[in-house]
RNA sequence: GGCCCGUUCGUCUAUCGGCUAGGACGCCAGGUUUUCAUCCUGGUAAGAGGGGUUCGAUUCCCCUACGGGCUACCA
């Protein structure tokens, strides 16, 4: 590769941006990255019926959280720019116009209701209606009209489309001719263009389609490798033949497998989030219109490594037994050969394990700051205690979400005793024992995490109590059930006197 | 329907003609934790079917089945 390499992630803005089009976009990333080349962004906003607002600051938004920046594009205006294809519009058209010069296009003057119709017509009796070179002198355009005839409708400022020729006339005897050319995932790939159709460039609205606006950009943009979902593998013909017609040198591509729905048929839609109850955006999104609220990875709770790292594996794969990468060491080894050719299905589980994973490896100051912001009533607490408690308990969590059930005894007194654990834990003469600890307890001047170890632990041995006798009901009045972290680590956390007194309250209540 | 792509444990995947088919998630069992969870150890479970090619096919070719995508003046 001795150019330098420049990938684009190209959506557009017509919604949130899904998981799918984040992994897309972070295998340009790392591609980019391996490459020490330019990762860009290009709005590809040509279909103005489906804008939608905050689509694409959100894509920004997206890309930012997940860490996976681009180097040019919008907002960050290079020497290829603008890249928003609204703001490219009037440098499609000459590129249309050229293509009927050179023949390899036309105009059509067909109205949508009379494709409509012919689309209808033909399937009623089971055929398929293709707009190509077995039928298109029958229909309305430049080619089956006179010139003068074409001369005044354009004049009459009709409304017209750009056709691409897709299969020239002179292939009359339906020559076989194939359009190929190696994909960097799934090898060569082949289709027969006399079978396909003649696709509208330019449409009557005065925006290209997206076949054309792309090829235009991503030659202008001196676009090096097209790395793009499976889904546009069928126009890959097209587009190959758009690069040919225009006599330029096209880019390699490699067409990303797709991600599939959990379970059931299907690829990953935007509405299995809400449905089956997981995120399958980014970051949470409110719909402009309805108002409806989808979930994100981010509200929910991941961590952008975990996404990252997870969506990584969807599809591609090191070659070794290494599951855990940051994003620099997926840079390192990422390549498009090892990217499998079958669509994944997506897997929240493993998502979580992820998280958890991640979990273990983040701060305990930056999760004690995020676990305040969820539980106001800890804004009072000492951020230090808070920060401590954390460290007790993150191994235990998947989510900061988690971290209330799992710590609350430690900033507050337990409200009720579970009722299994009372009956497990209180015996006939647990009364009396815990009166006898709350001595030893209250005996105890070094309060740190050893000492009370050692010193409660002798008292049990030496009296010969047994340490279930003491251990249980001792949690039970700490915690309020038979879960937790060490016990003499909620003592230390808690202190002397809290201890003292939660056991008393425990002794009135329940024993 | 037509065109194209794909097919290894339930899921994500390794294997580039010779494997006891490996790992991870999940699940199950045991251990640690005198609690619960974590964690550790072990177990469970797979190359769609049929033809070829070959001394030998999960691996290469063909057919079938199944899965997926596309089939708009949407991307």
């Amino acid at each position: 590769m001795t150019k330098n390499v420049r990938v684009r992630f190209a959506p557009s803005p017509t919604g949130p941006l899904h998981i799918g089009g984040v992994r897309t976009a972070l295998f340009n990333y790392l591609f980019a990255k391996k490459h020490q080349g330019t990762f860009v962004l290009r709005i590809e906003d040509t279909d103005q019926n489906r804008f939608v607002e905050g689509a694409e600051q959100y894509i920004i938004d997206a890309l930012n959280w997940c860490g996976i920046p681009y180097d040019e594009g919008v907002g960050k205006e290079g020497k290829y720019g603008p890249y928003k294809q609204s703001e490219r519009k009037h440098i499609y058209k000459q590129y249309a116009e050229e293509l009927i010069d050179k023949g390899k296009a036309y105009y059509a003057f067909d109205t949508s209701d009379e494709l409509d119709f012919y689309r209808k017509d033909h399937e009623a009796n089971g055929k398929t209606f293709i707009y190509n070179w077995h039928n298109r002198l029958k229909l309305k355009n430049s080619l089956s009209l006179s010139a003068n005839e074409v001369k005044a409708k354009l004049d009459l400022g009709e409304d017209y489309v750009i056709r691409f020729k897709m299969h020239d006339d002179s292939f009359t005897e339906c020559t076989r001719q194939l359009i190929s050319r190696p994909d960097l995932i799934r090898g060569h790939v082949s289709f027969k263009t006399e079978l396909l159709d003649d696709k509208v460039l330019f449409k009557s609205d005065g925006m290209p389609t997206y076949h054309l606006a792309n090829i235009v950009d991503d030659y202008l943009m001196e676009i090096t490798h097209v790395i793009r979902g499976e889904e546009w593998l069928p126009s890959i013909p097209l587009h190959l033949a758009l690069y040919q017609a225009f006599g330029w040198e096209p880019p390699e591509f490699a067409h990303l497998p797709l991600i599939l729905k959990p379970t059931g048929k299907g690829k990953l839609s935007k509405r299995d989030g809400n449905k089956l109850g997981f995120p399958v955006f980014p970051l949470e999104w409110k719909d402009p219109k309805t108002g409806d609220v989808s979930k994100g990875y981010k509200e929910e709770g991941y961590f952008p490594e975990a996404v990252v790292n997870f969506l990584a594996f969807l599809g591609w794969n090191p070659g070794t037994e290494q599951e855990i990468f940051s994003l620099e060491e997926l840079v390192s080894v990422f390549g498009l050969e090892r990217v499998h050719k079958a669509g994944a299905r997506f897997d929240p589980d493993k998502t979580k394990w992820y998280n958890h994973y991640y979990m273990q490896e983040q701060n305990n100051d930056d999760l004690a700051k995020q676990f305040i912001a969820q539980e106001p009533q800890l804004s009072t607490v000492e951020i230090n205690y808070v920060s401590m408690v954390v460290g007790l308990i993150k191994e235990r969590a998947t989510f900061v979400s988690d971290f209330w059930n799992l710590s609350h005894f430690f900033f507050e007194v337990p409200k009720t005793y579970n009722e299994k654990a009372v009956k497990k834990a209180m015996k006939v003469d647990t009364k009396e024992l815990m009166v006898d600890l709350i001595n030893v307890i209250n005996a105890i001047e070094d309060f740190s995490v050893e000492n009370l170890q050692t010193k409660i632990k002798s008292w049990i041995t030496s009296n010969d109590i047994g340490f279930g006798k003491v251990m249980m009901p001792l949690r039970l009045a700490l915690v309020g059930e038979l879960k937790g972290p060490e016990v003499f680590d909620i003592m230390f956390m808690i202190g002397k006197s809290e201890t003292v007194s939660r056991i008393e309250k425990a002794i009135k209540k329940i024993g």
